[in-house]
DNA sequence: TTGACAACTGTACAAATGTACAGTAAGCTT
DNA sequence: AAGCTTACTGTACATTTGTACAGTTGTCAA
């Protein structure tokens, strides 16, 4: 199932076009690209790609080739969404396109709410772009679950166990049960207008 | 050289096909989205576009069209850049590709240096995305040229006149002699690791 | 070696696609 | 009205492009 060497970098190929905004190779272009002697080459390679679900295809269309899953467009979850537990995707509430090296490591957004990390420059209505991790290091700030809600905070670990710290002297440590659902990576907010 | 409705439409119906990840239409599609009779209407409309500059094709190619101009591939610059009294795109000191809504209304990315502006949540290392314009409301937070230097500050629009704050104590108004690169559009972190 | 199977290639072909060009329609000036 | 320019359309055609299919090569097991 895994791609072989020439087969990932086809993929590539494809997803760089469309990353640079233009449209997708032909067959041929793709076959030219890589030294292979025929169309047909590069569409063997291509069913491969599309058998293994790596790719989709419009079939008799030109230029009808992009990958499967595209990495750009994150969802955006609320808070409300994490009651079972896990942060669903079915429950968000929209979704955004993040660019190329923007989206690196990010699996969705989670739009913040309240003033409890303000002192993180984390404001109320702002996008933290979210990894899915259980574990997370001292200092790095995470989302975890706090009973039935998702919360952001910096994680602490120290000598009595680990805990979750507001950048908000309004706000107490949490130290009791939680769970780690992710570490934050980065973070996006616009100005209204 | 302004387009004609309809071009303008074509343009858009280009641009939404390249930012859904998918390859541009080709004529016969363009024409039976607007209910063109024929090929060559849509290619007389691309080629209308092309000359007016907002349109780049590659010749011969299948769908070969894209916009002229791609507003997702934002330039990053550097305080330094604005020795000349305006921020000039050849100081960039790279660029990030910044998807599609995000990029709305954004013309180039500035650097945070310095803590002035931590009270509004914006942070030593942020990028900013900014639009160039030389006014701006009371209360909105803007790029403007101080002297040689280009600072993010908060407008604030008095009956003593313009002014420039800060939103760290640490640091004194600014009353004097300034003038306004652009407006801030939104924000862009990315925590390390 | 032999056979079986998968990976890959060559060729031919029908459909899709851009383009040239002559033509028509509509406005605008004189 | 006549003449000119511009906008748009119809058609034909060469090229590009996806696809089918038979053929070739390579790998692995027995």
């Amino acid at each position: 199932m895994a791609p072989s060497g020439l087969q990932a970098r086809i993929l590539e190929f494809i997803s760089e076009r469309l990353r640079a905004r233009s449209a997708p190779p032909t067959l041929r272009e793709i076959a030219a690209r890589f030294g292979l002697p025929a169309a047909s080459s590069a569409a063997h390679h291509v069913r491969k790609l599309e058998e293994a679900g790596l790719l989709k295809r419009r079939a008799g269309v030109s230029r009808g080739l992009a990958p499967a899953q595209d990495p750009f467009l994150l969802p955006i979850l609320g808070r409300a969404a994490a009651g079972s537990g896990v942060i669903a995707q079915e429950d968000a509430e929209g979704s955004l396109e993040v660019g190329g090296e923007l989206a690196r490591g990010a699996e969705y957004l989670l739009r913040i709410k309240g003033d409890s990390m303000v002192g993180a420059g984390i404001m109320e209505g702002d996008l933290v772009q979210v990894r899915r991790q259980e574990h997370a290091q001292d200092g790095e700030i995470v989302v975890a679950l706090v009973g039935e809600e998702a919360v952001v905070k910096r994680l602490r670990r120290g000598a009595g166990g680990a805990e979750l710290r507001s950048e908000n002297p309004a706000y107490a440590p949490i130290s009791g049960e939680f769970r780690i659902l992710g570490k934050v990576v980065g973070l996006i907010r616009r100005y209204g207008g």
